[in-house]
DNA sequence: CAGTAGATTAGACAACGTCTAATCTTGACA
DNA sequence: TGTCAAGATTAGACGTTGTCTAATCTACTG
């Protein structure tokens, strides 16, 4: 596997400290050209335990990355779907989600701030969750929504 | 209640003949202003067993009753929603879609052609499905994915 | 050191949903 | 019935999200 300490574009040339070889590693076991763009978004978007918008992580990894453009962002996020490292979520009405959590699990909304946490999957249980009838079922989730209690006593 | 078998605008007047008067009463029974324009949205949503966008809606409204603009589609929509009488739903990335079975029910989503098909509430069997400590819990439904299985023999 | 395949880019573009100011209709009241 | 205020509707502008395209750039090959 390469370096990929650094890179340059346009003659200008970033150099890439703490870049986890391992973030490298992920991406070429999933079958990706660990390019610094790639890189820089799946180190922001597979250390984060939040459920970032395409945009979200674009402002996020500019703030390191400051070279990388929307496209590229909107690009490299559908093709880490595509390849498994992330999943979409369409829970809220404003944009698709991604997660880094590719491990079964259920979803919690907060209806007042629109936060998503992760509940996990042995918490519920479920049965006779079959495909309807002629279908195959490929996976499914319970999504519960919800809001913070107000405190009392 | 009235009538309501009419309604003019710029001089166009325009017959609602097959208008369901129980449409009417339903509305008034949610705290609606039953308004011609919001009888026939009323009309094409609640008889529907699909699950239209807003844009769908508007078209399909606009066969019937040609003079309604987006606009108020958008608006009569939202106030269903805001009096109980429709459910959004956050399932697909393109729209908001609505749902006109407010009873409890579950989803599963045909990935190929997107189509939304409801489940029975007590086809599946759920257990512990608690809020997150400090939240109370709204609503929960389970998101089912999958395709149309290829026929074999 | 060229040549080529793949990655990245800026900006145009399309779709969805909201908002605003103006206009219209309705219902109440005289 | 005529007037008026409150509410409903409208066209179109607008903002956001996401995709697409053609051009440019980088990295790999020999």
């Amino acid at each position: 596997a390469r370096a990929l300490d650094k890179v340059q574009y346009q003659n200008v040339s970033i150099v890439l400290a703490d870049m986890k070889p391992n973030v490298v590693h992920i991406l070429e076991q999933h079958g990706i050209q660990p390019s610094a763009q790639r890189v820089a978004v799946a180190e922001y978007v597979l250390h984060t335990t939040e459920h970032p918008s395409a945009d979200r992580v674009w402002a996020g990894v500019q703030q390191t990355f400051p070279i990388i453009s929307r496209a590229t962002v909107y690009n490299t996020l559908n093709l880490f779907v595509e390849k498994g490292l992330l999943r979409q979520l369409h829970l809220a009405p404003d944009s698709v989600l991604f997660d880094p959590n590719i491990d079964r699990h259920h979803h919690f909304i907060d209806e007042d701030t629109g936060k998503i946490y992760d509940v996990p999957w042995n918490q519920i249980e479920m049965s006779n969750a079959k495909p309807l009838p002629g279908f195959e079922i490929h996976g499914y989730q319970v999504v519960m929504r919800g809001r913070r209690r107000k405190s009392r006593r």
